[in-house]
DNA sequence: CTCCAGGCAGTGT
DNA sequence: ACACTGCATGGA
């Protein structure tokens, strides 16, 4: 990859194994804006950046080399070799080659841990665009502007003291419902030291789970979203309803098979690489291969 | 109208 | 250990 800096853009090219779309639209965050194909407004560490792909090349819009390399080199996990990674995990493994071809392009963002286990608090029971919504009115609400494009203004997601003195019923108002309460504890925890990101970042992966699911609301699965997406812990496996129908029916000749199976399975199988077989497979099991229509004829 | 969504806590065996 | 239920809200 070749990095260089023209009028005020920063541009990358001769880019591999990542697309910009697919790595966005996976489902592992939801502070984003689709401006056009393969363009995004996207919001993370406050700052507001616009950024194209066009095939191997990608632009990052009004931004500096110093932020480039301060942020979002990290951000978009450009720092590693995901050749490497997905050779690796196809070594071990074939019945992931289809999943892994098809989303050939996604990335592991390392977005920031405050707003990560926030968002998946709210993520339970919720559809992705519903997700989207309420994170976006609550950095309306209590997040600082950053300003706009295309007409469009954007906000930061609030900090651990800007969301210290919301309330409960605040939080209703912003359509959280009965996640409200979960979301005051998450503040609360974090801001009397109970949750430290140092001292997560330093547990091991089981550890940081039993860590993080003292907080109310917060099970094995948002724990895991939280350390792959915002801990940068790569051998988190969330198990979710997707993940656990696509296992079922690669893994386990399309029996039913309870949640920590699931899991237990996952990290003999995959190991240390078990957060990318998951972002594979479920954006792989979620689009393609069972798929919303699936889904209905299920149901008939 | 009913059913369900990147689950979890609470309660009951 | 395991099963079952309620939960706010919005979209299909």
């Amino acid at each position: 990859m070749q990095i260089s800096y023209d009028e005020g853009n920063v541009v990358l090219t001769e880019v591999r194994d990542f697309d910009l779309a697919q790595t966005l639209e996976c489902g592992q965050c939801f502070h984003f804006k689709k401006l056009a194909e393969q363009e995004y407004a996207v919001c993370a560490f406050h700052r507001l950046l616009r950024i194209r792909q066009e095939k191997d090349s990608v632009i990052l819009f009004d931004t500096t080399m110093q932020d480039y390399e301060m942020i979002w080199r990290d951000y978009f996990d450009f720092g590693r070799d995901y050749g490497r990674i997905k050779a690796a995990l196809l070594q071990t493994d074939d019945t992931l080659k289809e999943a892994v071809e098809t989303m050939q392009g996604v990335h592991i963002l390392q977005q920031e841990f405050f707003e990560t286990l926030i968002s998946f608090i709210i993520s339970q029971n919720k559809q992705i665009p519903h997700i989207k919504k309420i994170v976006e009115t609550l950095s309306e609400r209590f997040g600082d502007d950053l300003g706009e494009i295309n007409g469009m203004r954007f906000f930061a997601f609030p900090t651990v003291s800007q969301m210290c003195n919301v309330t409960e019923e605040d939080l209703r108002d912003c359509k959280t419902g009965f996640r409200a309460p979960y979301i005051v504890d998450a503040v609360q925890k974090t801001a009397d030291g109970q949750i430290s990101e140092a001292a997560l970042k330093a547990a091991d992966t089981a550890e940081c789970e039993k860590m993080l699911t003292k907080i109310k609301g917060v099970g094995s699965k948002v724990a895991n979203c939280c350390m792959l997406f915002g801990l940068d812990k790569r051998d988190a496996f969330p198990v979710d309803v997707w993940i656990k129908r696509i296992m079922e029916q690669l893994y386990f000749s399309g029996k039913e098979t309870d949640k920590e199976k699931i899991a237990a399975f996952a990290k003999t199988r995959f190991g240390s690489y078990g957060g990318y077989a998951q972002q594979y497979l479920f954006f792989y099991g979620k689009t393609v291969r069972i798929g919303a229509q699936n889904q209905k004829i299920k149901k008939v």
